[in-house]
DNA sequence: AATGTGAACTAAACCGATTTAGTAAAAAAT
DNA sequence: ATTTTTTACTAAATCGGTTTAGTTCACATT
């Protein structure tokens, strides 16, 4: 019942351990180790339920079959569903995933870069804190594999999947102008990241295109750290004269969540006074009184792309290209809006 | 900026690499390095910035510090959040998290294991399919240490954090006969889950206590492979004559989603006609029309006591005894049951 | 002067694989 | 009959650490 090992096997067979381990590689035939003994050993290792030690193996071959998965917070929805895919394709692959949650910290985000470089990972994933171009541009020039999710260093060169950010958040504000609101509040973070930046230009680019002045009283970027309590405030002043909104675009699905509590709570009928639509959504937005319009971020592409263009970087693709994949958000339409 | 090993440091610094190790382990007072050398080594290793190769470590050690964690699903909501908790617990104690899915498959499961465990994990927190005890009952002869969370072996003692899932529907559904609902119907997954067959417990020991026949007609025990399909039947047959229930206890958060959406299709009023309970919420519940009421899990708690017993474990607490906690659920009374 | 003691190191084995550079024996070629 | 080639293996180095069992030298002891 203990753990077997290639000497045991060698030894039980009378055989190199090089031999064993050639067969067990499937690599018996090209170095011509007979049929038989190729029998002997598999048959043995079957039996004895011989599985190889990762560590050893990694060791040797300076390969983990592991891929680092970094991210902002795997409690958070967006990530957790996106998570689950890389997961899915990973093993796929034949890859496990070692995972860390950065919480939004660059030097957490740094530390764990590193650690998983320590850890042998053969590749990573980043859904980067945007704060951490100096790590970035340090596993380019150690030509680690690695690709970036959702948030990308607008000035490096590199792998990435993203979502069109600025055109998803257009969107959104096209459909409320098609519908004929008119004053549409933007409620969103500062942008330390690029994707905050894209969605307030997709929804200043709306408005122009419908020939609209925007309104700077009527955009509230929240600051990253005290937005739930911020939001209270800003919303307060969306509602109430001279602003009096009748559309506001959430841009980002946590803010929605406490956007909508706090509608609730200033008692303002959505969709009639106010229209909703979010960026991102949870699990249960159409179950929400009234059910929220959202752009939904393709977390399965996120997820299967990324893992898609890490395995050619790994497996070696050494055309030196950027692999880039920028995909499209979807509008999806419930009552929020008063469309329906 | 090439990495640099300890022999690097033996050779640059012309000691022994013996010596280089045992100080970079803070083992140098111990084996009487001068603290002069101590220092040379110590200078130059953070000159340089070293940093050890982990799967070397590992592989000499026999320990990696990392932990397995294995779920049915990094993606739903129940298990994202638990996750999170044990990745920043077992961070605090220096260890990281290799995770994966068993997407509910025992086999899967099983493989996941033993994949973990030539991966050299020190060891492993599981929610498990519950239909592998053969895997379990080897950790435990192979002295791996491991936790089960939220999904027990009645028959096979170990280490576990559990939630108290039959006071938990116990209390909901108590919550609801004090509300003078009668009817109560109740909706749930066959009991191929421990989980499951608390819960019904549960249900059924409330209202025993309120001294009213449990009548099957009123209890729904959907497949787990097709209940998204089977819940629309058993709503219709819950809310209409003869059952005409005047309330449904829905036994997880994914049953809760489906069942409301049915009950919106159904033009069932919530709470005249039927109030609701869900065990387990969802992100959103508080938004939902209305407001759902929850039995919530402590995940928090669940993820920082399983890696404090697992820790526990690892360090080699040899008392033999298995370490066990019992969590309670908690209601959270909104709006779906009438009672604000 | 011979012996013992402690301080400050180190050589070499080891963890469990992979891989490079062979070798011995049989078969084929000259 | 000798050389060459092929077949079927294997010894030993390697990956980058940790650890066991010493060693060397200065100094104190008898």
């Amino acid at each position: 019942m203990k753990k077997i090992l290639i000497k045991d096997i060698a030894n039980a067979l009378n055989l190199s351990k090089t031999s064993v381990s050639l067969v067990l590689n499937k690599r018996g035939d090209e170095n011509k180790i007979s049929k038989q003994t190729q029998k002997k050993i598999l048959d043995y290792a079957k039996k004895h339920n011989y599985v190889p030690n990762s560590l050893a193996r990694g060791l040797s071959r300076g390969k983990s079959e592991t891929i680092g998965l970094i991210i902002p917070d795997i409690s958070d929805d967006h990530y957790a569903k996106i998570a689950g895919h890389i997961e899915k394709k990973a093993n796929d692959y034949g890859y496990v995933v070692l995972y860390a949650s950065s919480n939004k910290d660059p030097k957490n985000e740094s530390k764990l870069i590193q650690s998983m470089i320590n850890r042998q990972v053969d590749g990573l994933i980043l859904a980067s804190t945007q704060q951490n171009s100096e790590d970035i541009k340090l596993l380019k020039k150690k030509k680690v594999p690695f690709v970036l999710i959702d948030r990308i260093y607008p000035k490096i060169k590199t792998n990435y999947v993203l979502v069109d950010n600025f055109r998803g958040v257009q969107t959104a504000a096209d459909h409320l102008l098609n519908l004929n609101r008119r004053k549409i509040g933007f409620v969103t973070l500062k942008p330390g990241l690029d994707a905050m930046r894209q969605r307030l230009l997709g929804y200043k680019e709306a408005l122009k295109k419908f020939k609209i002045n925007s309104n700077n009283s009527l955009i509230k970027e929240l600051n990253n750290v005290n937005y739930d309590n911020e939001i209270k405030e800003a919303l307060e002043d969306l509602v109430r004269f001279p602003n009096s909104v009748d559309a506001i675009i959430f841009s980002t699905h946590y803010l929605t969540s406490l956007g909508l509590r706090e509608l609730k709570r200033l008692n303002v009928k959505v969709p009639h006074e106010v229209a909703i639509v979010s960026f991102d959504e949870l699990g249960a937005f159409d179950l929400v009184d009234p059910p929220i319009t959202s752009i939904k971020q393709p977390g399965a592409d996120i997820g299967d792309f990324s893992v898609d263009i890490l395995m050619d970087e790994i497996k070696g693709s050494k055309d030196g290209l950027d692999k880039t994949r920028m995909l499209e958000a979807f509008l999806i339409v419930r009552k929020s809006c008063g469309a329906l």
